[in-house]
RNA sequence: GGGCGCUUAGCUCAGCGGUAGAGCGGCCGCCUUACAAGCGGUAGGUCGGCGGUUCGAUCCCGUCAGCGCCCA
């Protein structure tokens, strides 16, 4: 084995093998089932942190669980990503002077799945290299033609039973890639800008002055409309205003919707180009024409001349410069203005009526809701509750069409009249087209498609093979134990999915819900492309290795609290695997002899193996409790800590006399540690595990159990804590006097440790470089008075005195500090009063032990004057 | 406007009712035959401010301040 780990030799090969042969899980296994579904990646995306995060979480509890004895399934795939995916191709199609409207549905389609086959599944690869134990053949993509049928099923059903329904409404357009948004797509920004206030002539002469921010839609406005307690107003209501440049005249009325003290108190009614003007207008029937296209143009036979076709900003000013000259316009102010941004292109996302297809989520968000309260589904961290609850409760109809071409199809069909026809839901699968009692009808299918997340709020089950029941997957798999995602799309698609979930298969999608935190960068900042502060996590693996990444991962993982990156976390999980290198090849040099696998017999062996049987409790309770952070740190600071520190240092002695029980103990927990590590190192543990000689992986073998690997031993704990403390007393000691390391210094114990330290004398030598000797040294000592031992090292001309002497002053005062900060206490009668029996207790224990180590501190003091 | 999180050693972060922890960095000494990606020793915190609850508060409550996020 070379002297140190190369983890870019080593990875490779797990990482062929996964790919090759994969964790499979099998539907007619006896095991209890463990499944958690991907959350599925962009299919054009990159692996960037916070995949690496997210995956890693997931993958931890995978391994942690198939060891553990369960069928565990990690079920894998990817997302169409309708909207990002196809901005994609068409910039592609830019730069070869083409587009989409050129090349016809067909063939952009085509484009698109050639795209996807080329630089789709980049990401999978990626993943394989991180090293998760996904079950690679079973892969799923949302466009899959079983996905797809779930969500044609989805569709059909919900139509059928009136939820889903088209409708003309004021909707997000997004200008730039020409689609209508969902209200989660739109960014909420406030931007300077200016508040106009217009005056608009009456018909009985002069004029109502009104507040605006887009005089550039006053052509479409249908009225004006003010609060009906608004007495400043009330003689004008129910007569006429003229639109400023132009000769068109409006009603004046009065809607509760207007809020007094906004602006002058009036408003223009505009239906086709505000939410709240749409609703007005619904109250007051009045038309809604529109004045801006989808290509943020002014257009339309109210438009006049002058504006016609410009874009809606240039419009704004242009409309201003002419309100101006036409006196319309009687002040403008600057004012901050609320604006929508297309979180895909970050343009200014226009609210335009439009004919689209709604979901109305109300029942099953409630159903949802009910659920949660019933404790069907957990949140953890459980501050999430509330923020999905809060959303549930206040969901508004879902937009689901969009004007793209690259995802599902709405599969509704329009007849020479306009009727809606859509399968029925005996027949889902079958296009009204291909029915008999369509014959000789012309049908004409919806030329949209649904947002992704109309796909994806399927994906714990439609991966799992429904809407066939009978799949075993689905009969076995689903529903799935836990999903681990980011909460930044806890509404997107975690609310969502409950919701699906509940619809469609009566149950909740998961039992448990993971949140974790975002990376940030090292400034604390949200990584982001056009920002270019984001960290490639290929680029880490590649310098570091995926386990030291992954263990940068779990260990920053607390709370669903964000993590800022930091480099020095990956150095760590560098530095670990190397350690834990090192001690295995160690272990490996002295496991070439026979074992006992009697009981152990010597103090330190009786230590690890009670040491071992914590440190698996603890991370057994931590993974349980979804805090992989807390796993990761007791399994680190165990091997490190105490198992490389100590007992490696402590078995020499008996390892070198051939010690067979030692050998076992040794092998043992090597092996128990290999295990425990397993899930959060999978490279380095997997490949020290076959090198220990065994056939099978690691990936497989039984999680460590603590009655069985360790025993509790109180006794031995304790004594070795002593032995400890002796050890570091002398280490002490001997930096003090400026000892060189390799001299080996006489040592006289003595008091109640002493025979302990006696036995255990080959482990002091071995530990502290230290020869026991009993009785007295000649002439003077430097002394370190401990709780249950007092340790002389003489001095025999070895050392200036003073640096010892300045410590033991040192610890006089910290001493003198804890007894009177104890005896306070004691003193205190309502503490002895009300604190509990134990805690009083130790309080006094600690008191006299400082006093007696005060005693002891100042009698070597003295002693050596 | 509503909600949430954070503020602990120089840096990045754990801990969250009974005497403050880690990694990195600092200082001193070591190539001590598993490991210099290492070993031993050591310094360094009025746990953001102010109130309160409690025998006891970094931890619970209130309040203020700063930073960040989400929703409207």
């Amino acid at each position: 084995m070379p002297k140190s780990y190369d983890p870019l030799e080593a990875e490779p090969r797990w990482v062929r093998r996964w790919a090759d042969a994969p964790f499979r899980a099998d539907p007619d296994s006896d095991r209890p089932p463990y499944t958690i579904v991907i959350p599925p990646p962009n299919v054009t995306g990159n692996l960037h942190l916070g995949h690496a995060f997210d995956n890693t979480l997931i993958d931890t509890l995978v391994r942690w669980r198939r060891m553990q004895g369960y069928e565990a399934l990690f079920q894998p795939g990817m997302d169409h990503a309708g909207i990002s995916t196809q901005v994609v191709v068409e910039k592609t199609l830019a730069e070869e002077g083409t587009s989409r409207q050129e090349l016809g549905r067909e063939a952009f389609l085509k484009r698109v799945w050639a795209w996807k086959e080329t630089y789709g599944g980049v990401i999978e690869g990626q993943l394989k290299r991180l090293g998760v134990s996904a079950d690679w053949t079973r892969s799923r993509f949302t466009m899959d033609e079983g996905l797809s049928r779930a969500v044609r099923k989805q569709f059909v059903d919900l139509y059928h039973q009136g939820r889903i329904y088209r409708g003309e409404r004021i909707v997000h357009w997004d200008p730039e890639s020409r689609t209508t948004l969902s209200d989660l797509e739109v960014d909420r920004e406030e931007r300077p800008g200016e508040l106009y206030t217009l005056a608009y002539e009456l018909e009985g002469g002069g004029a109502i002055r009104i507040a605006t921010v887009r005089p550039e839609t006053i052509f479409a406005d249908q009225a004006i409309a003010v609060h009906p307690d608004d007495d400043r107003f009330a003689a004008h209501v129910g007569g006429r205003a003229r639109i400023p440049l132009t000769d068109r005249w409006i009603p004046v009325l009065t809607d509760e919707a207007v809020e007094p003290d906004f602006g002058t108190g009036a408003l223009k009614i505009t239906p086709a180009h505000d939410p709240t003007d749409f609703e007005v207008g619904e109250r007051h029937g009045l038309a809604r024409p529109s004045v801006i296209g989808l290509d943020a143009r002014m257009t339309g036979e109210l438009v006049p001349d002058a504006f016609q076709g410009l874009e809606r900003f240039e419009a704004r000013a242009a409309v201003v410069t002419a309100l101006e000259a036409d006196g319309a316009l009687v002040e403008r102010t600057p004012y901050t203005v609320p604006i929508g941004l297309s979180q895909r292109t970050k343009v200014p996302v226009e609210p335009v009526l439009s004919l689209q297809w709604f979901y109305d989520v109300g029942p099953a968000a409630q159903r949802v809701l009910a659920a949660l309260d019933a404790g069907e589904m957990r949140i953890v961290p459980e501050r999430y509750a509330k923020v999905n609850r809060d959303w549930l409760e206040n969901l508004r109809p879902w937009n689901i069409s969009r004007q793209l071409w690259w995802g599902h199809r709405v599969p509704a069909w329009y007849d020479e009249d306009g009727e809606v026809i859509v399968p029925s839901p005996d027949d889902p699968f079958t296009d009204p087209p291909d029915r008999p009692e369509h014959a000789g009808k012309v049908l004409t299918q919806d030329p949209d498609v649904f947002d992704t997340w109309f796909s994806s709020n399927l994906w714990p089950f439609s991966t799992m093979g429904w809407p066939d029941v009978d799949d075993p997957f689905y009969a076995r798999h689903y529903p799935t134990d836990v999903l681990v995602t980011g909460y930044d799309i806890l509404f997107f698609w975690v609310a969502r999915m409950q919701m699906a979930a509940y619809e469609f298969t009566d149950r909740a999608p998961f039992e448990h819900v993971m949140l974790h935190g975002l990376v940030l960068d090292e400034h604390g900042q949200k990584m982001s492309k056009s920002k270019g502060n984001g960290v490639d996590p290929l680029e880490v693996i590649e310098a570091s290795g995926a386990d030291a990444l992954r263990f940068a991962m779990t260990h920053a993982s607390t709370g669903g609290q964000d993590i800022r990156w930091d480099a020095r976390r990956v150095d760590m999980g560098r530095t670990f695997t190397n350690k834990l290198w090192n001690a295995a090849r160690f272990a490996l040099m002295n496991l070439d002899g026979p074992e006992d696998a009697g009981p152990p017999e010597r103090l330190a062996d009786r230590w690890i193996l009670a040491r071992l049987a914590r440190a698996t409790d603890t991370v057994t309770d931590r993974l349980e409790a979804f805090d992989l952070g807390g796993a990761n740190r007791a399994a680190y600071e165990f091997v490190w800590s105490e198992f490389c520190d100590w007992y490696l240092e402590a078995a020499k002695p008996a390892l070198q006399a051939g010690d067979a029980r030692t050998r076992h103990v040794l092998r043992t927990t090597l092996e128990a540690v290999l295990r425990l590590l397993h899930p959060l190192l999978p490279f380095v543990t997997s490949e020290l595990w076959e090198a220990m000689g065994h056939e099978a992986q690691v990936a497989v073998a039984a999680w460590p159990e603590a009655d069985v690997d360790g025993r509790p031993d109180a006794d031995a704990e304790a004594a070795f804590a002593r032995l400890q403390a002796a050890v570091g007393a002398i280490r002490a000691l001997r930096a003090e006097a400026d000892l060189p390391p390799q001299q080996v210094v006489p040592v006289h114990p003595s008091g109640e440790d002493a025979d302990l330290l006696a036995e255990q004398r080959d482990v002091v030598a071995a530990l502290a470089r230290a020869d026991l000797r009993e009785g007295d040294p000649e002439g003077a000592a430097l002394r370190q008075v401990l709780q249950t031992v007092t340790l002389r090292l003489p001095l025999e001309g070895l050392v200036d005195v003073g640096a010892w002497r300045a410590r033991q002053e040192k610890r006089l005062t910290d001493l003198r500090a804890d007894a009177a900060k104890s005896a306070k206490k004691l003193a205190n009668e309502k503490f002895v009063a009300n604190a509990p029996d134990a805690v009083v207790a130790e309080e006094r224990r600690r008191l006299e032990e400082a006093e007696a180590l005060i005693d002891g501190v100042e009698a070597s003091l003295a002693n050596l004057d």
